[in-house]
DNA sequence: TGACTCAGTCAACACTATGTTGATAGCTTG
DNA sequence: CAAGCTATCAACATAGTGTTGACTGAGTCA
């Protein structure tokens, strides 16, 4: 069934697509940068250091991507879609519990960049320098803030939460909090962060501060 | 009376200091690269344009700092200090409730990076890549959160703020996301947030995380 | 079948930036 | 005034990026 993942929506940046080899080669550039990265960072790894790995000249890897940059940000919007999805099938399991919403979707969101750390790390790199992946990540954070605000607004409308600052500031605290700390425990920066518990605390804080009081934030 | 500002905490990293002439350049530099970082990212920034701007040659800046990193590193460190010092002020003239110590803390903290934007940019995207900086910030980082441990801690113990996650992850994620959105509205990156009144919405964050209630935020 | 096209490939080049060497010019100090 | 230190830079070596132009081989179709 030729796999529509929804990948379509990254355009494939100096390829013109269609033949068969080519994809194999595409692929192994973006399998060997992920790799790679594990363990060092991008400014580390040269294009000769790509293409070697995707057994092919540096020349060569120019017909695929238009700069290493270009690889990370093919493999990013592979991740975000991924997300997506995983926290689209974390919904549709969830009840209609406003609560229970929230935590179910922010677990996958945690749990799909957990399984790609490197790449997270780098993109968390990226947004500062280069304006392609500032601007893609920038596109997924307000996806996360236009539902986190939502989410508030409408608990605010029904009485369950309390008023206090505007939700959309609100949101975007709590979402670049999330942001900053899943990064910082991804990378081990801080030994302190128990990697399996951060979400519990998270929790707690967007529910202190959207109702004022803790609502269950056990799985 | 020689200013002893406490920079000597910065050891003159390739400089075997004493003469006059040449702390001149050094400041020289030091100063280039604050005003030309206000308008490109370090990497758009060659140690040539440092040189030439502090009016000697390439070779000669090497005399002064190892890399163009350093000289952000140096910068890092006097905005650091000053940040302590604009703290350590401000607590001085704060009474002592708890809050108003978080709140006048905070306060002088967020001015002190608001008025070097551009390093605080720099800063947070050297902070990925480069280990120096990662050190330095980490140092930083880890005072506020041991301060906000104790606080949140002597709060707990004395029955003023009620229990919830361990206080060490609960500072953590405070003190990331105020980073963060410091951050974001330096760089003006998202439109919606108010540079005025940032500041109050993560008070009120603050409170509610601590307290499960809200605290005067108000100045 | 032979001329044409086109994805895929790379050696060689041009360019840019970093960091180093070695030589030199001028205080300043005993 | 010679020894020693600070300060300076032309010239070099190196490493990485991105581009050009030419070659190959598989498919196409007149």
């Amino acid at each position: 069934m030729n796999a529509p993942t929804g990948s379509e929506v990254y355009l494939p940046r100096g390829r013109r697509a269609r033949k068969p080899s080519g994809d194999d080669r595409e692929r192994d550039i973006l399998i060997t940068a992920e790799r790679l990265l594990e363990h060092r960072s991008l400014h580390d790894i040269s294009v000769d250091d790509l293409a070697r790995g995707a057994g092919i000249s540096r020349p060569t890897f120019y017909f695929y991507f238009p700069s290493k940059e270009a690889v990370v940000l093919s493999l990013l919007d592979r991740v975000v879609e991924e997300a997506r999805a995983n926290r689209a099938a974390a919904l549709e399991r969830a009840g209609d519990d406003a609560w229970e919403i929230w935590r179910d979707g922010l677990r996958a969101i945690h749990d799909t960049f957990r399984s790609h750390k490197a790449l997270s790390r780098t993109a968390a790199q990226l947004f500062a320098e280069n304006p392609e992946v500032r601007s893609v990540w920038s596109v997924v954070m307000e996806g996360f803030v236009g539902d986190t605000v939502a989410g508030i607004e409408s608990e605010r409308a029904r009485g369950a939460a309390p008023d206090g600052p505007p939700a959309r500031e609100l949101a975007i605290a709590l979402n670049w909090m999330n942001e900053r700390v899943f990064l910082a425990s991804f990378t081990g920066q801080d030994p302190s962060i128990d990697e399996e518990r951060v979400l519990d605390t998270l929790l707690t804080i967007w529910s202190r501060a959207i109702y004022a009081e803790d609502r269950l934030a056990g799985a």
